[in-house]
DNA sequence: TTGTCCGTATTGACAGTGTCAAGTCGATGC
DNA sequence: GCATCGACTTGACACTGTCAATACGGACAA
């Protein structure tokens, strides 16, 4: 069984393997299921071989961190692209769909992304690096919602509502709530939409129902 | 060394002397620290003892959790409680201190209880029941500040704000830029002072300075 | 061709973890 | 006096991350 199979794609090196393999089981099983000795034995080789491509578990965690980071960046930056000639409530509800997107697509990922504890930022510069480009599109969209004015509270203002709603729709208490994918965008929306209402002006949303707002509720069937 | 100093509490039982212990190991190393049998090692027992009084290692997560939700809500109880009668900003300000105060004086707890694959809310109804009535708390503020109105996009608008700022600046990239504690509140306060004219209006909060908002720039010694 | 290096992978070990199973021991109730 | 029962101990198991030493296989120089 040392060959590949013929149907699947050439042999990867160990190395990216190894971070696929991790990929797969990080947004299977959360950081729980990530281990050394399964990545491994996933990848058909002995529990020591991947510390010739990685020196430790945090470096491949840092790995897939600096890549989230990175996409997020890019995803950042398009919307702040599209966005640069609209209005700015449309300016805010494109950052906050790249924002949530990426949370709501890649979990884990995101919140591996924000627990430094497993990934120091100073043993490991390409995530730091990767963080630094979406502060920068934080930064930018500040600059464009607000007339070119900026501070950091400002801009931590505006991260903390979408990293926000993000940690509480993934671990808070009222995720089990919002069930389906479709509940969940819809309160993101909503909630984004009161947001930008607030910051931007113009016409306040309507209020929606008053469902899903209970924790200690019966959670529906999915 | 069975018997018990005498300068020290009266010798409590082991449930307590687990839970006091756990608190301990949480608050000085995080979770990474919290392990049984390091918590039987330090109430001086064998490392099955904790055992007859929890049935896991999740169970006792879970007490702690619970615990903290149960302060969490006390304080936005009493801030509500506090600013019933005073205007909106002033509500909103307390609302925040609360918040960010239990965050920033307790992040190792607040971290826990906002990771629910450590402690799964079906199984600890106690921990759930204390989240509820963190919930209930913000949806009084929420009625306060809009007027009697009431959407849970609103209210999670409401609680990712201060929920936002209160991870970013805990586990962020933004955290260890901000060396000192009296740089976090400041930094806090600001950010929560642009939030409240956003939705109560009153004039806008003067934007400080532009420090402490580069993530790559080496961090101030502390 | 022979021999040496070196990178890759393997084997084996160690300390640490959470948890199950069985045994000890002292107080309590019949 | 004896049985019961809860609190605690002892011992084991499977699992983890990681260190150390070993084997292999190709590149390259003599």
């Amino acid at each position: 069984m040392t060959a590949p199979s013929a149907a699947s794609a050439p042999p990867l090196n160990l190395r990216e393997r190894v971070l696929e393999t991790s990929r797969e089981l990080l947004a299977a099983g959360g950081l729980a299921a990530l281990s050394m000795r399964e990545v491994a034995r996933r990848a058909g080789v002995t529990h020591q071989a991947p510390y010739h491509h990685f020196p430790d578990k945090e470096s491949i965690v840092a790995e897939l961190v600096a890549e989230g980071f990175e996409e997020l960046a890019r995803r950042m930056a398009s919307a702040n692209d599209a966005a640069a000639a609209q209005g700015k409530r449309e300016v805010l509800r494109l950052a906050a769909e790249a924002y949530l997107g990426f949370a709501l697509e890649h979990p884990a990922v995101f919140r591996v992304m924000f627990r430094p504890e497993l990934c120091d930022p100073a043993r490991f510069p390409r995530a730091l690096a990767a963080a630094e480009h979406a502060r920068a599109q934080c930064e930018r969209l500040v600059r464009i919602v607000h007339d070119g004015r900026f501070s950091p509270a400002l801009a931590s203002m505006h991260w903390a509502h979408v990293h926000g709603l993000a940690c509480l729709v993934l671990d808070g208490p009222l995720g089990p709530q919002l069930s389906t994918e479709e509940v969940r965008r819809a309160h993101l929306v909503e909630a984004s939409a009161h947001f930008a209402h607030m910051v931007a002006g113009g016409p306040p949303p309507p209020l929606g129902p008053a469902t899903v707002w209970r924790l200690d509720a019966a959670a529906p069937a999915p």
